[in-house]
DNA sequence: TATGAATGAGTTTTCATTCAT
DNA sequence: GATGAATGAAAACTCATTCAT
């Protein structure tokens, strides 16, 4: 398997479970079966790890993102394939997801470059959609920036709500309830 | 004043800045004016700084929204008054609310104890309430935990979208957005 | 002691038997009986206490050498006086002044800023000396800013000459050859 | 061109920009086009690459040394003739003039054998000439082996000072003051 | 021979915590 | 109680050296 992969994911485990400031190199290495030196033969610093889990994510995410605005669904449709996509994610990858949402809700901690850029292209993506299906009438009036944002926080809150049962059926409740309020929320 | 006192507002103030990690007892013990020692006279770790944050500011809240309940207001209200209460605290108290928010967002991070116990303990106060009204008729047929749960991750949420602008009418507005997404959302 | 002071010397004897690079910080802190935390309230750096020790040797024989312009004396008397100073403090401070020479010496090794200032003052003062020893006819016609660096090669290449044997005997020797070759090196 | 000659070369080029210390195998490398590798096939250590830039350069000089005693040359000229073996040699190869210089001054960083062995080797072989020239009555009454090194510590000095400028002027200038310097110097 | 990814011991530096004053 | 110098364990990171290809 690709090293950097490797190490990506070794890394994502750790973090998720440690959270990133306490853990050590040493412990990812250990997860990855390599040694210390090697992780710096892929990434200059234990930051860029990060970084590079956020780039790695967000892309996809975007690009999740992107391929749904060509299928002409409805705004309420975008919302729950993104949600699905997002859940599916989250029991697929649940360390990488955890990361994902854990780091990326403290823009306080790291001045990380990556982060910050995709932490608003995302919201600002759909926020356009939202716009759009106001000036179609499918929507009511809701100031668009800022619901998108809120939307967001719903879907990475979710993953912590998550964790609170690990039944299945409790995730797909919470899947629905956020659809649900949602749907109603930004009708007229 | 109280040193505990003068600790915990000197350290929400720097934790805030530059989080909970890269803050070391150094910059709390300058920023509170007091020596690296004094500050172990009142706080045996510094992770117990952190707690103690949590402990006076759930506190505060739980108080506040126990208050709440004797004014047997409308569900509605309920909510809107809190959010009031939550706008008011980041305004005057921005560094505490940050902090607040910041760690208590990664229960995976840090393995302390006041803060799990206190992340549940207001949404499950305020499922009860939904439960409530649930029953009176008030509102829709919802999940009243998970949605509990939902209205305060954009509670907390909002303290990064508020951060985006600093204009007091872009925080007036993701009040405004937030309570009409409840609203609407909890209706039938 | 002074911790500073102590940790410096400490430095230079770790630093004269093993050189800069070979030595590390536990071994200075070991040295010093010290731990090795306690190095860094004073020094930022390790490369800070190799520039703190070339500022202290360097502002004494620059003091020294400021004194000596005040007693109007002859030009081998103030070389021979210097070569005394030389001498002397390298029989009491054997490792601080093979420190000193050693770093000199390579000046393409080490980028800081204090070695590269001094080490062209201490040449300079005698050029101007010597050049004012030439108006007055004391000395022959020789390019003052060059033989002033010839002697000072010779004075630090002493160091080295006198380490082959340990005989004051010797150590006198090369004073004295050293006197002789520029006395008569620098006559008409 | 020969593998182990390349590296040699290479090896000087970065040792003299970086210092021994500060030059990585990979910088060498890099330098010579080839891989860490195959450094390792010609040289078993890093340390030993310094030591063959001394092996040969050393015994370069020695074998002009010992080429000038042929010529029967007055004590004078064959110190000329060095220098002037020497400067070109600056000239044409100042990297490794430079690592020679650099390290070679200071015998207390480096345990290597070679270095120590030449080290005193030229030294001794001049004194050995300087002795002989006493006898005839060349040159007069100086303590050979200890003035023989004071030269050397002349010739080494100049690659420092002739760094100053990069005029050749100034090269010839500081050469031709060390001619002066021992001529006179050594006279009787 | 030649390669360069992998190794891990060893280095510098940080910082929570202690304790003599 | 208050101080802040001292501590040393632990962290991030480096790099000479090895070895499978």
């Amino acid at each position: 398997m690709d090293k950097k992969e490797l190490i990506r994911q070794s890394a994502a485990e750790v973090f998720s479970k440690e959270g990133y400031y306490s853990t050590t190199v040493k412990m990812i290495a250990a997860e990855a079966n390599i040694a210390v030196g090697t992780i710096y033969i892929y990434f200059k610093t234990k930051e860029e790890i990060l970084d590079y889990i956020f780039d790695v994510e967000h892309n996809k995410r975007i690009q999740y993102f992107e391929g749904l605005q060509e299928h002409s669904l409805g705004i309420i449709e975008v919302i729950e394939s993104f949600l699905d996509y997002h859940f599916n994610e989250l029991q697929e990858n649940p360390s990488i997801s955890k990361v994902l949402v854990q780091e990326d809700l403290s823009p306080l901690m790291s001045k990380t470059k990556n982060m910050r850029t995709y932490s608003s292209k995302l919201p600002d993506m759909l926020a356009e959609m939202l716009k759009k299906a106001q000036e179609n009438g499918q929507i009511g009036n809701i100031d668009a920036p800022i619901v998108a944002r809120l939307i967001f926080q719903l879907i990475k809150g979710s993953v912590y709500i998550s964790q609170e049962k690990k039944e299945v059926n409790w995730q797909n409740e919470v899947k629905s309830q956020i659809i649900s309020l949602i749907t109603k929320g930004i009708q007229n």
